[in-house]
RNA sequence: GGGCGCGUAGCUCAAUUGGAUAGAGCACGGGAUUUCUAAUCCCGGGGUUGCAGGUUCGAUCCCUGCCGCGCCUACCA
């Protein structure tokens, strides 16, 4: 509504510039928000006109104020210093769009859109960093569906790795259980914490002895072929971890439509097609010297291809070794000069003199050591993509990979069901034969993989190697949606009994590592913020069942972890701590909650059906009545709340656009402070005057009915009672 | 060495992407009509936005150079 009234507004006046500068270029119109709302609405800075009409920012604000006329849904322009036009709405009019509770039609941006999280190696538990990833790309699903757009999320699922046959050596090799024995371990509950510790333990035994890490490469031999016991096991393994996951995050209320994994990407040769392609439009070469000697390269994103090196390299005189010695004549002229460092040298015996040969020698110096410097940077700029065994790496697959997600490879997976979520939605998985009836995955418009910031360079080297096949409008619609890691602060560390270095407890954050099994496990988490809520709700809420107690305490403990991991914006590193995490009160999911919860109460005590009297909310009252409490004595703390639950569509565009979750979170908690604010100070039911205690109550109907709309959004839903 | 990112209150983070007096939460100190349940609200102290320049009507934000920190920089996935 708020956003709807912006364009129209940006429209107008830029129109008006227009008609009456016909002469001038002007630049666009920016519209912001003033920082009271005394101020207005909208502020428009003047500055940018001042300069191409010759005109004074407040002078220009003036003709504009007295010559626009009349805009439907604005009730008064006024000139502020230095140089704003501040609008303000006609709040009746706003407040009546926003009570009727339509929502404006989505921009219409066709197309389906693909999200790929959580991606987790499929060989241990979930843990804390991966909590980040599955929630912010669960939260940007939901953000891209409430703007109108199908979505398909997808979590890509790497189970050739030699992570997992680092879990097979574990097994095998280490606890020398037969297939058998693994099969009735992956039917315990947490089958993937047994792996976790496993995993931290054969990390160890190849640190003991770097012989063991033949175990390791026979493994991988093994899994090769698909026939093979040991394929047979890396599968179950894997398999079981997998479901696991989408066990745990199914506790989060996130699911999945499609697990495409990599021994499919193998089996089906994704990769061949894919290579062709890319050796006929020349964005692989093949290395014939030099250490890539023997693979097929591709040019590093980021880096230029023209590498001639033309910079004067200097040569420090320590690093210097002048050798002069006899040639041809018996005059000791000729010279040798070496550079120390690089051993490299270079002899000139061509002039006639010692000084103009030591001259020249110190050239040529200077010119090769350039040469070797441009030569190892065009190899550092080097991307391996096929190695010199013929084998294809990471990147490799994954170019092959996203080239399906766009439909442009001209091959598919085959597909089964695999999980069944409570809501009878079928997550799906991919097999070399699948069954014959099954939804169409890939071949989208758009595609956001959420994958956090220490895979920027491959993220880029695919999208680089989308556009050298010519696929520019793939590579546009690609979108690294990065973010920052999830680390332990030393204190947490300490506490869960890890041994810090002096180095490690001086830093503000330690990185989290499955290969050590150092960190803080999903369920472990969840498990904890459960018992923490339960505590309390036990302690409000006797008169309840417990099991009643348990849902609406793990309703809670969602909603602090949900919102935990969205407050911080995706640059910035979280340092955990479980006292931050495990707070509810202040900026967290469950003071929003609470605030739902409170507003809901009050309908209760009246006897009132909240969401029927937000419905009818709309016709109940005259608009002179409405307009009375909007600008009458409180009418700009009012005006606040109602303004702010407008602002829902226009901040989740922001997210959007700006891929940053984080907006929503805000934007929740300022709605909830702003009401906990006018809820104190305004005593709704005991209040005498009729006409007031309805417009308090449509007040916070509508507030309420949009603060559970931008929980939805984060994934947070509200409890009966807290 | 190169690439990306960060540096804001005691701590953890914001700042509508260049706007008006740099804001929240936590922690600390003080207070709130016994109610629509206090997981709440109000008041208070706290800041040379790492340092030095530059760009302009205006810089926490853009540019340059330093200082400090993190990540990436494998024929591993």
């Amino acid at each position: 509504m708020y956003r709807h009234l912006e364009l129209r507004l940006a429209e107008t006046i830029s129109a008006f510039l227009k008609a009456r500068f016909p002469a001038a270029t002007l630049p666009a119109v920016v519209i912001e928000q003033p920082p009271k709302v005394e101020l207005g609405d909208f502020a428009i800075p003047m500055f940018p006109f001042a300069k191409p009409l010759r005109t004074a920012p407040l002078k220009v604000a003036e003709s504009i104020r007295d010559g626009i006329g009349v805009i439907e849904g604005i009730a008064q322009m006024t000139v502020a210093p230095p140089g704003y036009l501040n609008v303000t709405v006609d709040r009746v009019w706003m407040a009546a769009a926003l009570a009727s509770g339509q929502l404006l039609p989505a921009p219409g941006a066709a197309g389906k859109i693909l999200v790929e999280h959580t991606s987790i190696n499929p060989n241990k538990a979930a843990h804390i960093g991966h909590l980040r990833n599955a929630i912010l790309g669960d939260t940007f699903v939901r953000l891209l569906r409430y703007a109108g757009r199908e979505v398909d999320v997808q979590n890509y699922i790497d189970n050739t790795g030699v992570q997992v046959a680092d879990v097979v050596v574990g097994f095998t090799y280490l606890e020398k259980k037969s297939r058998a024995e693994i099969e009735a371990l992956t039917r315990q509950p947490r089958f993937d914490y047994y792996c976790w510790d496993l995993y931290a333990r054969v990390s160890q035994w190849y640190e003991r002895d770097k012989q063991n890490l033949q175990a390791r490469a026979q493994v991988l031999h093994a899994i090769e072929d698909v026939s093979s016991e040991t394929a047979a096991i890396a599968d179950l393994i894997s398999t079981a971890v997998v479901r696991r996951h989408l066990e745990t995050m199914d506790r989060l209320e996130i699911e999945y439509d499609f697990l495409p994994r990599e021994s499919e990407i193998l089996h089906l040769h994704f990769w061949n097609a894919a290579f062709s392609k890319l050796k006929d439009a020349g964005v692989l070469t093949f290395e014939t010297e030099g250490k890539n000697k023997g693979c097929w390269v591709m040019r590093r994103a980021g880096t230029e291809e023209n590498t001639d090196n033309t910079e004067r390299v200097e040569i420090e005189a320590e690093g210097l070794r002048i050798d002069t010695y006899a040639s041809r004549n018996t005059e000791p002229t000729a010279v040798r000069a070496t550079h120390i460092p690089t051993g490299t040298f270079v002899t000139s015996d061509t002039e006639r003199t010692q000084h103009k040969n030591r001259e020249r020698a110190m050239e040529l110096l200077r010119s090769r050591l350039a040469e070797i410097k441009a030569e190892k940077i065009s190899e550092e700029h080097q991307k391996v993509i096929v190695r010199s065994n013929g084998t294809v790496g990471y990147v490799g697959k994954d170019i092959a990979y996203h080239m399906w997600k766009f439909g442009l490879l001209g091959r598919d997976f085959g597909y089964r069901k695999f999980y069944r979520y409570p809501d009878n939605h079928d997550c799906w998985i991919s097999t070399t034969e699948g069954e014959k009836n099954h939804p169409h995955f890939g071949d989208v418009a758009e595609i956001y993989n959420v994958i956090d910031t220490r895979q920027s360079e491959a993220q880029s080297t695919v999208i680089e190697a989308l556009r050298e096949l010519g696929h520019n409008e793939a590579a546009d619609h690609y979108t690294h949606f990065s973010y920052e890691m999830v680390a332990l602060t030393p204190r947490c560390a300490a506490e869960l009994g890890y041994e810090l270095s002096e180095e490690d407890r001086a830093r503000s954050y330690i990185e989290v590592s499955g290969r050590k099994g150092f960190g803080v496990k999903a369920d472990d988490l969840i498990d904890q913020l459960i018992a923490s809520a339960k505590k309390e709700v036990d302690s409000r809420h006797p008169q309840l069942t417990d099991s009643e107690r348990l849902s609406i305490a793990a309703q809670i403990a969602i909603g602090a972890l949900r919102y935990f991991m969205l407050k911080f914006t995706k640059q910035s590193v979280i340092a955990f701590d479980f006292k931050d995490a495990l707070s509810f009160e202040g900026e967290t999911g469950p003071y929003a909650q609470y605030t739902v919860v409170r507003a809901t109460s009050i309908f209760k005590k009246a006897g009132i059906d909240p969401e029927a009297f937000a419905k009818e909310a709309q016709g109940s009252m005259s608009s002179k009545h409405f307009g009375s409490f909007l600008n009458g004595e409180n009418g700009d703390e009012f005006w606040g709340l109602w303004l702010t639950a407008a602002k829902t569509s226009y901040v989740v565009d922001q997210c959007v656009a700006a891929t940053e979750p984080a907006y929503l979170a805000k934007h929740a908690f300022q709605l909830a402070q702003l009401f906990n604010t006018f809820y104190h100070r305004h005593p709704i039911l005991s209040e005498a005057d009729e006409g007031r205690r309805k417009f308090l109550l449509i007040t916070v109907a509508i507030v309420r009915r949009e603060l559970i709309r931008i929980l939805e959004v984060m994934g947070i839903t509200v409890p009966p009672v807290m």
